[in-house]
DNA sequence: GCGGTAGCCG
DNA sequence: CGGCTACCGC
């Protein structure tokens, strides 16, 4: 069984390659951030077509989220948002695929540090934590894919020195990235893989994809459960180069059964 | 030798179709307008490799116009604007090939008749008339090409009720028309051609090129010596055909030699 | 509809 | 750079 998350950047936009992308790796459940399309626009039909379910929490012009299984898996128990945390901004989704808990995210980007959307960032952060403690305590199967907007460490930038202490990198949001880990969950992508130089977004600028200088921020948080039956994760830098990419790039998890 | 007129609606996008027309259609002579382009960022050496010369009056957003000419013909005595009006807006430019002058206009559209655009219009074909004038007094060989934004006759749109006294169908508009006419210029289109439903422009809207619901609004007018050479005159439909075209579509003239 | 513009955003 | 929002023009 495979789970992955990519941050689209315009559903719309990007609906031809996901479905291509979908054809080519047919993955069991795909996560998907920043549709970018209000929720009564989203093609369902075109994703139905493909053979999967989804289930959305939609937005125009910023944020939105997806969550899609392939058929005849099931999609149960959708909550949309973080529950008790009145956010106007549309950035989560959780679904429960054959028992295992699904919470797709697109976490705060933050600006800088000293952008008025840094403490929000802090604050949104500390509400999910609390939302992935409540939701581990009824499901030991549980993943968190997303865009999480924090390299974990300084291996996950291509120039750490120019990120030091900037937003993605600062100590607080790593200490939250960490605060996630202390919840038992696991980083999947560095169970299998120590190498630095593997990045999930590229800036569309001063063709820092050709140069490979991202970062890695898209990630597969996995409970111990899940650990166990993890194989892979690997970064499928086939559509960042594609014509008219995203600027990031699918993260696959592999799991036995 | 072959003369010919297109609107190309931008020449960024559409260079690769005017690249694509004039290698399967060679005219000696093609006149643009609405290039929407600022003169320092003409494609000359895309043209130049397609084997033209190429002058131009280019103009950020809107407006533009430019003759290229088939090497190796000359391309001469290139003159930018109409002399001696001091318009903004960059409509007109004329150039002698082979002793032939070439005058390539983008005439005023107008909006509506009760528009402020429309006693613009109506001022710029005044001077338009002068300028052809002064200019047929030196040049017995002159052609006159471009959008004119004006429909000479009912039988030119397609829906003669609805366009009764409307902008490019007006009395006005059509009396300036028949002023250049009365120069001694012949519509080199009705020379060869009596038929109705005969159209230039389609609007991208409502499938109007589909259900060919268009007018004739890109002409080429010639004086009597080179009436006397003319031996057709076709609208070419085929460029509004392809992927993202142009609303309109080229208008070609041949001359014997 | 489909060109263009500007500013906002990551 | 390439999404978005808007607007303008034909």
């Amino acid at each position: 069984m495979q789970l992955a998350t990519w941050n689209v950047n315009s559903l719309k936009v990007r609906l031809p390659q996901v479905l291509q992308w979908l054809a080519d790796s047919p993955v069991d459940v795909l996560c998907l951030q920043e549709l970018k399309m209000d929720q009564d626009v989203f093609p369902l039909a075109d994703i139905e077509a493909a053979g999967y379910r989804a289930a959305w929490f939609g937005q125009k012009t910023y944020n939105g989220v997806a969550i899609l299984v392939r058929q005849p898996l099931p999609l149960e128990d959708v909550v949309l948002g973080i529950p008790g945390y009145d956010d106007p901004q549309r950035r989560v989704i959780a679904a429960t695929v054959n028992g295992m808990r699904v919470i797709c995210g697109y976490f705060v980007n933050g600006e800088a540090v000293d952008s008025p959307k840094y403490p929000y960032k802090l604050e949104w952060l500390g509400k999910l934590h609390a939302y992935v403690a409540d939701e581990l305590s009824s499901h030991p199967q549980l993943a968190l894919l997303g865009d999480y907007n924090i390299a974990p460490e300084d291996r996950d930038v291509y120039d750490p020195e120019s990120w030091h202490e900037q937003v993605l990198c600062s100590t607080p949001e790593r200490e939250a990235f960490r605060g996630l880990i202390g919840l038992g969950l696991a980083d999947s992508f560095r169970l299998f893989n120590q190498e630095d130089k593997q990045y999930s977004w590229w800036d569309y600028r001063a063709m820092m994809f050709r140069r490979n200088k991202g970062v890695r921020i898209d990630h597969i948080l996995i409970t111990p459960a899940l650990q166990a039956r993890a194989s892979a994760c690997v970064i499928d830098k086939t559509p960042r180069k594609w014509e008219r990419p995203s600027d990031h790039t699918p993260v696959v998890l592999t799991l036995a059964d």
